[in-house]
DNA sequence: GTCTATACAGCGATAGAC
DNA sequence: GTCTATCGCTGTATAGAC
């Protein structure tokens, strides 16, 4: 178990270098003096930096999971989506600092034809596709895909602007702008459009 | 002058290069044998990399801005910043394959801590004041920064999400959105808040 | 499971011949 | 202005002692 739980340290270590520093630049070394291990003993755990660079997409997917998880339980589906666009408040201070940790990697790993980039894809479909059903519950049938894709787009459009001109306001008012579009998405839901009554939508993720 | 020219052709290839592979990966190695020169003789007209990446993003800016005189010259306001949301459907091939050169290059220098990264951020500042120039021109006094940041955080995003996903068809529909927007913008704008007439507004950049 | 020692490739950068 | 040769460093990865 001793193991397992270094796996885990090395892992959640070189989850925030990653994020930090970009996968290319976090080196061995670096992870390996900041979780006290030799540099030698890390390959014991890890035979290369792919397999690390999958643990840590998939640590980030089983995070992300987790979270929306959390509020899907907690809240209704309009809460719900308000719940996203507050990470971008939440997160402020990191996102100004390092950018945003789904669309850089995805990025990096997209310009340098890396072979783990569809899983790094994979971390945006799991925010786009928890969107897309809380869109659906919601009522909007048929373009619940294409808001939930608008509502990604935006968040990735302040994140890296934000990291660009590290202006919180700027992040907070386009915050409230994307609270204020889902408000006018919501006004003009035609009612007899969703197959589901109001109790169904609720129960629905 | 052959120095010159030996010279922008490195600039060239190199920002060809980092476009494609970012700044990190792209090696001198790469660029020397794309130029067809050998690494050594690099040396005579670069010192080092940063040297050459200065070089780029001054290339970049220039050429970007002679982009956005030209459109400044053509068009009236309101189509010039149909033009900027134009570059998503025009560019769309290669944003899919390697993001927005603007907005991949500010990410990586700013997870590399690099001394040029303020000299990559002005690359968005390029954009962001025409933007707002051409939102003054068109009346909107106190809001134009804004909606030029708007504009830009949408350009952004969306292409943050196409390289991801290399949907054309969600590129195609996000420009359309951000043409709407523009519309709407436009429609509510108070005609006596402006304190230019119509023909001096055509007349500025 | 953890360590030291080391192989080997590639990087940016330099020196000096032509 | 261009070349070859080479340095010093760092990167990933391996071998083998403890």
């Amino acid at each position: 178990m001793s193991s397992r739980s270094t796996r885990e340290i090395i892992t959640a270590v070189a989850d925030q270098l990653f994020y930090e520093r970009g996968f290319e630049a976090a080196s061995f070394a670096s992870i390996a003096s900041e979780v006290k291990i030799s540099r030698g003993n890390f390959y014991y755990h890890f035979k290369t930096k792919n397999e690390i660079l999958e643990a840590v997409i998939a640590k980030r997917i089983a995070d992300r999971e987790a979270l929306l998880q959390g509020w899907a339980e907690a809240f209704p589906p309009e809460d719900r989506i308000r719940c996203f666009i507050g990470i971008l408040i939440t997160n402020q201070s990191k996102i100004m600092t390092f950018g945003c940790p789904v669309g850089t990697l995805s990025a990096e790993l997209a310009k340098l034809n890396h072979p783990a980039l569809d899983q790094a894809n994979e971390l945006f479909t799991v925010f786009r596709t928890w969107l897309r059903q809380q869109f659906e519950a919601l009522g909007f049938a048929g373009q619940s895909d294409a808001l939930a894709m608008h509502l990604l787009m935006r968040s990735q459009g302040v994140a890296a602007l934000a990291n660009a001109y590290k202006d919180a306001e700027f992040v907070r008012r386009e915050a409230e702008a994307m609270s204020l579009w889902l408000d006018q998405q919501i006004a003009v839901l035609p009612p007899a459009t969703s197959p589901l009554s109001p109790l169904e939508q609720q129960k629905e993720d």
